[in-house]
DNA sequence: CTTGACTCCGTACCTATGTACGGAGCATAC
DNA sequence: GTATGCTCCGTACATAGGTACGGAGTCAAG
């Protein structure tokens, strides 16, 4: 079944402008432009979009997916599973990372819940002070929300 | 003690493009310029910058640290204390999120790591199939790592 | 054969947080 | 009094992943 991009892009649940950006960004190819009408796509494209949408829900880019989409013969499963181990390191640095942020803010909540003088907010105290006490100091830079 | 612009950004640990990215962000005032010389900072500056580096750190956009900062009068725990909580949801909602992407990283690199079918790659597989079973389903979308 | 919807294409814009550049003014050291 | 380095200011660029716009071509229905 031929498609148009606006039906290619329904089927994949994108945009036509993210199937174009994908395009341009050398994930999808261009079909040939016929003679007279418009380009036509296939089923094939459609997969391959939620391939493309399905690795980003794991955490890779689209650079890593251009490598993945690139991969072919017997030794793929060497490059993916280095991919994948690479991947999985920097998400699990990202939840450490994470979980002492979380730390610090619930240790700054409860501190706020408690008892505390008035007019001087631990939250502000704790911010405009530079003690570094307990977690702020190891993992938690580059939060990125 | 006054300083110029670049002891100030030597002081705080930024470059003197990020004091004048605040400046112009309207986190931390511009001084008067001096009918000669140059402007002068002062520590109180150098603290301001410590203090949106800290927040920074625990996840806080500028955004809601420009929030922080304008605080004043006896009610600001309240608001410090909704956004610390307000803030926490999120980073744990994130902790989920990439727990649950950890998770199905791990279940690939593993499957990859066992026996399995000559020429098939079962992360490939795994990405190139609709299945949504064990982790993907749930949390996982907008990874932004 | 006109109307409305869709495609094609290039380009600009968006978020957030900076970084970099370039020319002119100013200050301090020699 | 000049050389060197700093300040000041506006502007452009960078990232990642899209999103939007505008004008021209094309297609299908009535």
């Amino acid at each position: 079944m031929k498609l148009t991009i606006a039906r290619l892009a329904q089927a994949a649940e994108v945009g036509v402008e993210t199937v174009r950006f994908y395009q341009r960004s050398g994930l999808l190819a261009e079909p040939e432009k016929p003679a007279t009408g418009y380009r036509e796509y296939s089923h094939a494209d459609v997969q391959r979009i939620r391939f493309i949408k399905r690795a980003q829900t794991l955490g890779f880019n689209l650079d890593n997916i251009a490598d993945l989409l690139e991969l072919d013969g017997p030794q793929i499963c060497d490059v993916t599973h280095e991919l994948a181990l690479k991947k999985l390191h920097l998400v699990e640095e990202k939840i450490a990372a994470l979980q002492s942020i979380r730390d610090a803010l619930q240790g700054m909540v409860l501190q706020c819940e408690s008892k505390h003088e008035r007019g001087v907010c631990p939250i502000i105290q704790s911010l405009a002070t530079d003690e570094a006490k307990g977690s702020r100091k190891k993992a938690a830079s580059s939060a990125a929300l």
